[in-house]
DNA sequence: CGGCATCCACATGGATACTG
DNA sequence: CAGTATCCATGTGGATGCCG
């Protein structure tokens, strides 16, 4: 197994190693994002920073405070989020993006870019 | 519920309005990519063009055939793949990206970049 | 407000074998 | 070569309720 430099600038195609070696980094960021909530998780909080558990679950359409609050738990144990209490009683907690997090946007922006140009809200197909 | 303009030049930002309406294109981006293997799939197939069956396998590491056939009826079934029969006995089939799968590259792309910058082989956690 | 506990349904994927 | 057929284990998420 060869060890790959990695482009620090950023100005490469998708690396051709990538296939036939044992690691993947399309296949590392896949297993982060294969996940019915992460990415708009991750996208809620990067238009808003900061958001408590229930603003985010109101921004998070359709999730359960369960389903939440396991995705949160495991988007922080892989150092892309962020909590912080911030009261108790009335209990306040805050969640952000880490660093790694915020590094995600470029890969979240594309993703709305494609589904924007090419896909189509439900009731635009009558 | 608005209708919103979609930014044909793809200069803007990730669109604040997919937070509070009824549909989101990141949501809907995420809907196809929060797969286990679609990614790897289209990635895959972007590098190579064309591949046939069991050379995908074989660059789609450790996927099984029946997975990797659904995997594929779904994307085909999105339009994000074609699949063309070249040959029977052998029977010979050839799976290429549509239009639509190809246009999935920048999204792709930058998931690969963030992996390479931002996560690690698992051996060099040694 | 911000969760966790519980229970449950279903989707997803893995293993193995077999076929035209 | 390119799948399909089974069968099964697990994961993933949904519903509801409760708690500090």
């Amino acid at each position: 197994m060869r060890i790959h430099a990695v482009d620090v600038e950023q100005k490469e195609k998708i690396p051709a190693w990538c296939a036939g070696e044992d690691w993947c980094p399309v296949t590392g960021t896949a297993e982060l994002l294969a996940n019915k909530w992460h990415p708009v998780i991750v996208h809620r909080l990067l238009e808003h920073q900061e958001l408590g558990f229930n603003s985010l679950k109101d921004e998070v359409d359709g999730v359960s405070s369960k389903v939440l609050s396991e995705s949160l738990d495991n988007l922080q144990n892989r150092g892309i989020v962020r909590k912080e209490v911030v009261d108790r009683s009335p209990k306040r907690v805050k969640y952000s993006l880490t660093e790694l997090g915020s590094r995600l946007e470029p890969v979240i922006e594309e993703m709305g870019k494609w589904g924007s140009n090419n896909l189509r809200k439900p009731d635009e197909y009558a």
